[in-house]
DNA sequence: TGTATACATAGTGTATACTTTAAAATAGAG
DNA sequence: CTCTATTTTAAAGTATACACTATGTATACA
């Protein structure tokens, strides 16, 4: 029997460490070691070292002078270039999915979007799925993992500031384009609108965004980073 | 000074086994083994590891079931896809870059363009150029980075089949829109019209292509994998 | 002869020891 | 006292040894 089950430790460690970034246990700017990871996690450096290899390449962790790795700071540059790409990657899965949409598919759908236009509290969490959705069945595979990193990063991102994502779903029924105009526009086969809706949805909300300021430095450290390297390394406890 | 040298042997293995995936030395479907690769680049099985995870990640090589890593067979439905991300990426490119195009830039795409649309031979490399430069002009790093992996992707897989590339390049004279109508969108400052030729333009291309059928398989090798394991593993023990 | 089980093998996953490098600390000279 | 050169050190890069697992093969038994 094909017991799949290799290369557990390495997967362990990318999702722990995730984790510990959507927790914010580690924040934008905080150094991380191979060695005090591998601690933590009671494992060795090598499956540490290619989690976080992974989570370079993802975006999440960046290799400033090609020594000491970093939590990546997001600037409202990179803001905007991954919404630009939500953008345009969920717009791209609408055409793809518009041609070759099956009945089902609407169905579930149209359920969702008539959900999300008429309730007035907009949980991130349906908003998401209706996003993701397209973006998971538009056929392209490559799209579709992209996207879904694209995605991952955004969520990571928006949970670095709650305040400013209240206001943000609080001002989401301000949105003019609705998700059931995205529905029927792939319900006619029409790849053309199909795209156009959805990339204007997002740049609705998008504006909205910058309606609220993107704070110029979302993740505000109290700490240096010189400083705390060597914090980390006497106790790993000491944050503040 | 700062010598920024650090993390060699993982680059140069990189490099080195893209250099034989473009040479053909290796071939989708054939098995990439970490021991006898490490034997050949003369190095120790780790860079050799990373190098094969991070080409994994960039879509050269995958691992079927988990044990042995191949070269990754491309199938029609990988070719789709990855035209279709060239598509929207230089589109979105060519959006994004419409509003903020610098003079010097446009300068340097019309010669371009006018090259490309005068010419009746139009070298790939040429063509490449172009696109390549909407891309890495564009604004957006990480849609840079995502699309010039695509190019790669595609530059490798033009690769393994000379003579169906020749007849394309042959058809290009077909195409209706030009290079140097995009370049005009562009210098109006009009994003619209400018990814909407843009995509057009590949979509031409891409129905030029299909014109000349893709192939079912690209690289038709004569052997079968799972003689070549032991063939390769002979021949790796001879040379040691 | 066919099937099941045990053993051999080969290849990856993981741990660890060793090497290199760059940054920080310290000492020495101006 | 400051600036520079040298030593120290910490962290990543690299090599290698070891562990685990799946697959293939051979043998024994039905």
């Amino acid at each position: 029997m094909a017991k799949i089950k290799r290369s557990g430790l390495v997967d362990e460690a990318c999702s722990a460490i995730k984790e510990m970034l959507m927790n914010g246990d580690i924040r934008p700017g905080d150094p991380i070691l191979e060695v005090s990871m591998s601690n933590k996690l009671q494992m060795s450096r090598t499956p540490v070292r290619e989690a976080l290899f992974r989570l370079e390449m993802e975006g999440f962790v960046k290799n400033i002078d090609g020594r000491i790795r970093t939590v990546v700071e997001v600037s409202p540059q990179d803001l905007r270039e991954i919404y630009e790409i939500r953008e345009f990657m969920e717009g791209m899965a609408a055409r793809l999915l518009a041609p070759h949409i099956r009945k089902n598919q609407l169905d579930y759908l149209m359920k969702l979007a008539q959900q999300l236009d008429n309730s007035g509290d907009i949980s991130d969490e349906e908003e998401g799925k209706f996003h993701e959705y397209l973006i998971t069945e538009c056929g392209n595979k490559r799209l579709s993992q992209f996207a879904s990193l694209a995605h991952d990063l955004w969520v990571w991102i928006s949970l670095g500031d709650g305040a400013h994502m209240q206001e943000l779903t609080d001002n989401r029924k301000h949105i003019k384009i609705s998700h059931v105009s995205i529905v029927q526009a792939l319900a006619d086969h029409d790849p053309d609108r199909a795209e156009a809706l959805t990339r204007a949805h997002l740049v609705e909300a998008k504006e909205q965004l910058n309606n609220f300021r993107f704070p110029a430095r979302r993740f505000n450290r109290a700490g240096d980073v010189g400083k705390e390297v060597v914090a980390k390394k006497n106790v790993d406890r000491k944050s503040e």
